[in-house]
DNA sequence: TATGAATGAGTCTTCATTCAT
DNA sequence: GATGAATGAAGACTCATTCAT
């Protein structure tokens, strides 16, 4: 019993690992030079023993996108449960977390929209990558609901404010990411500037 | 003396013309169908034939590069000996410009963004694509200081105005470059609020 | 002593097990599919334990086509232990046995003819397949002598009447199992037609 | 001209060495161990050539096939065309050739046999090989209808008496080309007596 | 004795690149 | 100046086999 949850534990830490190393090469390479091979000598294992730990490239692809989920949702959920009532704040809040996440795991960024493909189901957007599909929005949708229940935003709809905030936080976090050497300013202020959660909630519409 | 002018003139043409062929495929096809068999039969000459016009691949794709940065500065100027008198609009103009070409282009902007690598050298900014360099902001920097002299844009710096404004575009094209299908809001509108010039010119600063 | 003697009866019967298992994919799913892995995950062992059984997937291979034999000599004692005092009817009798197994056991024929090397040992045939070595024919043989006897098949030599008799019985069975879906005559007139056994045991010899 | 018309005759001649070579490796070690690296080795290439002279390796293995059929079907109508006026004499005429043909290129014969599958359509037998089809036994029926016309082969069917002809003609190639090594009756009496047309031809019906 | 882990060699195929012509 | 021929390296993946446990 012993040996086997060894070999167990073993196995997810090897698999971990080869997860990071391919994050790293896609870090520095780019998505397209990820290959099995590059993989497998990064870890300094024959390719075959990927196989072993994965079903096939696009299987270790999947698990690779799949990290980056589990990380942001539980984040959101740490945040939202000690957040204050004043519902701008929240949404405030929930995007810092996600662009602190989205800094802290650049590759799980990059990956994760490089391979994403976003489809509007019902009422709610689904993150499909490969095989998988993440509700990842709805967190947004809820809080800007709440602001707009408070009055704000107004004369937009809640799908027009999410579009505004998407882009800029995905422009923020994008070039950040692509640039690192830019001297940018402090990831405060400008994230507080591209995003302007203020202005943009107080402001009246186009006419 | 006539006739090596005239070899190097049909050169140039056939070269021109390799880069034409090459940027129909990335459109159609995307950058990872690009192969240099495929060019080359596209312009209908061996495969050899482009190492005579290009390096190797890499330099044929750096030239890719280099003439979306020409086609861009040419529409800037054109726009900017049209546009009236007044500096903000002198500046959406220009980035009106910039979204257009990025959204009728997605494949070249893709490709663009994925390899650029920017530098700040002594005061202005130079995007560096493998052997390549281009200086490509300095309209915007431009624009951006001729607003700053009317007032505008009040205690923000130049490159603190040009980050916010650089970042929104960039979430605006990156995004709707990424999900065609998605129901993004018309393209007007959408660049409106996503950048939101007026209101970014004339809030206070943060204190 | 005794528990020696149970280890080597009970891997003797697992390697009989082992045998069996890859006989049945060989069956559904063609030589081409058989694999050291799969035997194994059918066995529900790791595919180690073959290597203690089997010196490589060739001896297996090998011990595979050697069950064959004995299956068909084993069916021939039953068919002669039964037949009647007619030699004809006796050599049509292991005849139509060879044929049934054959057709039973298409894979099987298939792998063992083609893995077959016939030679003439002083004075029987033996069949060898990569490290073994069978008499498979001295039953043929056997019969065919006593209708010599009988006075039957005059004027051609035992190994005459015995090449005769193997081309069409293998014209019959490897026809009959290359072009399963060809609307073939009802096996018994079929094989009746093809070896006419009547007809060449009472036929002339040529002149 | 003359430089285009040289390379197209040595790119000929490279394909069918490397059919030749392929044919080979099929006659020593089975359809089986065929493959582009081994094939490419023997012509002393590297496996990309192949590429060049075969769209891939399906394309390749058709080609073999296709070889085989261009040589049988030249030799029957020389045959036919040279034939007597005797019925029986004209099939006796075509199976020899067909059973010549095979012995002189056994590599043919196998490959031909492993990979074809045999459609009956609407009258005529079809015989497919990967995307590729052909009539092969028209003659043959041709010829038996001419012999049952003259009172021959009577209480069979055309087609009762090609299935027995083809499955004696099958197995007398087949074991010939297996067995090389055995010590074989000479090929015209061999022939003759495993097909025994005359006795065929004259048997009465089974009752 | 049985196993999980690891590997090397091999499968087909594609591509950028070079060399002799 | 242009080409056909050839290659080496790489792409994902599979399999028989061995080794340490």
């Amino acid at each position: 019993m012993g040996v086997s949850d060894r070999k167990k534990r073993e196995t997810e830490i090897l698999r971990q690992r080869v997860l990071d190393v391919a994050e790293e090469i896609i870090a520095k390479e780019g998505v397209g030079n990820v290959t099995m091979r590059r993989i497998a000598s990064s870890v300094e294992y024959a390719p075959t023993v990927l196989y072993r730990l994965f079903a096939n490239k696009d299987d270790l692809m999947d698990h690779l996108i799949a990290r980056g989920y589990v990380g942001v949702r539980q984040r959101y959920e740490e945040t939202l449960s000690e957040s204050s009532s004043d519902p701008l704040s929240a949404l405030a809040g929930i995007l810092r977390v996600y662009a602190d996440y989205a800094l802290a795991y650049p590759n799980h960024y990059r990956m994760w929209f490089a391979t994403s493909d976003i489809r509007q189901k019902h009422d709610d957007l689904k993150m499909r990558h490969g095989r998988l599909e993440f509700v990842v929005f709805q967190t947004w949708f809820d809080c800007i609901e709440a602001c707009r229940e408070a009055g704000l935003f107004q004369g937009r709809s809640q799908m027009e404010t999410f579009q505004t905030i998407w882009a800029r936080m995905h422009g923020f976090i994008s070039l950040r990411i692509q640039h690192p050497g830019f001297p940018w300013l402090p990831v405060d202020k400008h994230l507080d500037e591209v995003l302007d959660l203020k202005g943009a909630a107080e402001e009246k519409p186009l006419q």
